[in-house]
This record gives C-alpha cells, structure tokens and sequence, in this order.
DNA sequence: GGGGATGGTCATAAATTTCTGACTTATTGC
DNA sequence: GCAATAAGTCAGAAATTTATGACCATCCCC
C-alpha cells in the first residue's frame, strides 16, 4: 500500500509537467539560448548575468533530463562540451511563438 | 542613474514572463481548473490535496493580476466570489492543448 | 612544465516559497 | 440569536531553491 505525498501536485494534465520543468530561475533563458545556438558551461556563465555554476549546472542537467537539450562532447582540438536543442526542443519553438502573440 | 539588478533575470523573450507567471506549486493546476469551470476559494481549498489558504490566496491574485484570472462577486442568494478564466486565459487553452501533444 | 581555461562537484549559507494555525468580517440557514 | 460557511489576512516556522567559495581533473598553449 503507497501513501499519496500530499504536499506534491498531482498532474492530470501533460502540459503542467512541461510548465514545472522549464520553472526555475535561469531555465527559460538558458533554454532561450540554446534555440538560437548550441551552448558552453563557461560561456552561460559569463552570459547570463548573475547566474551560477551550482544552479546553472542543475539546470543543465535537468533539461537533459526532460529531452530539451542533449549533452555533446566535441572531440575537436580545443576539446570541449556543448548543449544542443534537440528534436523535441525544437518542436517547441513554435509553440512559443505563438505564446509571445497572446501575452 | 539606475543599478541593474543582476541577481534577476533580464528578459529578453515576451514568453518568459507567462512561464514565470504560471510557475509556482499550484497555479498550473489552477489554472486548469479554472479551465474547467469558475472556481472559487473554499472550493480550490478542498479540490487541490495539500494545498492552503496563503498560497492559493496568492496565487489567484498573481494570476488575476497577469490578466488570466477576474475575480466576479456573485451578488445572488448564496453571495459568493467566482474565478472565472479572461478572454486572454482562454486564448492560452490551444496552445497548451498543442504542448501536450509534445510533450 | 607552468599558467590559464573548461567543466564541473561539494558543503554550506542565504534567499525565496510554501505551510501552519490563529484570527477576522460578512452572510446564511435553522 | 447561533453556529456554520465563505473568503480571506497575518505572523512565524518549515521547506525548497539559489548562491558562494573552495576545490579538482583535463586539456591546451608557450
């Protein structure tokens, strides 16, 4: 037998997954970022002003954990990681586009 | 001359702002509700588990105050106070609708 | 081989959000 | 008139999120 925890919302609704998923300080704007390139740790941290490495690094990882972003290791001569928008991050696009006509 | 406030987030993209606004423990499921039908306080109070008075007053006033929400007092028989979804609330259920289908 | 950049992690601290319980005013049903 | 319901507010506590600063392993350039 399993105890309900209360104290978390329960999610009928698909949408509202997403909506908590992109909530946190520096999410949108990283995310925002990364539509118009793919994205460096150190460069974020330098671009998004008053950001972190803690709490962007989270925020990293849990975007990759929802399918928006994709973690890439470039094996080229300055060997280094980028972030990429990947398919279903792309698919969201239009989705906010159309969101900036309402608000 | 004016100081930025650097521990805030500058921005840039219109959407931003509805995500934030829509961010926070129970304004998605709110807002679904009220989706549904008016709702009202005591309502909210028993319909959403381990929610509470504080955080349900505030989150309805953050989204009547972002133009989601319009508070209506019903002057009939049982005076009470409705929530009913705006015309701008009700312009966000397709593009939502569309989100799940990403999602 | 030394110094800097990249891409982190960890423990702790500070700030922000949410929750609890007591209290309030007005209305309504009996 | 009296108790219950509705719709809150308020102060303080607890929980969750963010921020800080120290530290670490590679890699790259000179």
């Amino acid at each position: 037998m399993t105890i309900p925890d209360l104290a978390q919302p329960t999610e009928t609704c698909p949408a509202q997954g997403l909506l908590k998923s992109l909530s946190g300080k520096w999410k949108p704007e990283i995310f925002r970022l990364a539509v118009e390139s793919p994205i460096r740790f150190s460069s974020l941290l330098r671009q998004i002003n008053g950001s972190n490495k803690q709490t962007l690094s989270l925020a990293l990882k849990e975007l990759e954990e929802i399918g928006l972003l994709e973690k890439v290791v470039i094996k080229q001569k300055p060997l280094h990681i980028e972030y990429h928008l990947t398919a279903k991050g792309r698919s969201l696009v239009p989705v906010f586009l159309q969101l900036e006509g309402i608000v």
